[in-house]
DNA sequence: CGTGTGACCGTTT
DNA sequence: GAAACGGCCACAC
């Protein structure tokens, strides 16, 4: 039994440079589809991990963290406007937030 | 042990 | 098109 922060720790730190997760997608790969709150919460606390790699939903940065999470990101080679970042430099794993759902 | 809060997400009004 | 609401999970008090 693995811990949340465990999950976390794990998908967040096997994101590749110049890639950029959001939390919804960082929750589901950790296997808490939902707990993207969740998963905010202790990358706030939980510390070591790149963090900054991890946006939200329509690629905006925290609200707090924006600035530094803005230049972190431009140095792994990611261009970030007005606080968002945008998804043809970054790869575009989930910014573009157009990705197919499953349809029961 | 119960409540509140948070670096959120998706849908609806 | 924008704004509002509820729902999800984990942690701190």
């Amino acid at each position: 039994m693995v811990t949340f922060e465990e999950a976390v720790r794990s998908v967040v730190a096997a994101i590749p440079p110049g890639e950029v997760l959001s939390y919804g997608e960082v929750a589901e790969e950790a296997g808490h589809p939902g707990a993207a709150r969740a998963v905010g919460n202790l990358l706030r606390r939980a510390t070591g991990l790149p963090w900054w790699r991890v946006v939200a939903a329509d690629g905006r940065l925290a609200p707090h963290l924006a600035s530094r999470q803005a230049a972190l990101l431009r140095a792994e080679g990611v261009v970030v406007r007005d606080g968002v970042v945008v998804p043809s430099t970054a790869h575009r794993c989930d910014t573009g937030r157009d990705r197919p759902r499953r349809h029961p």
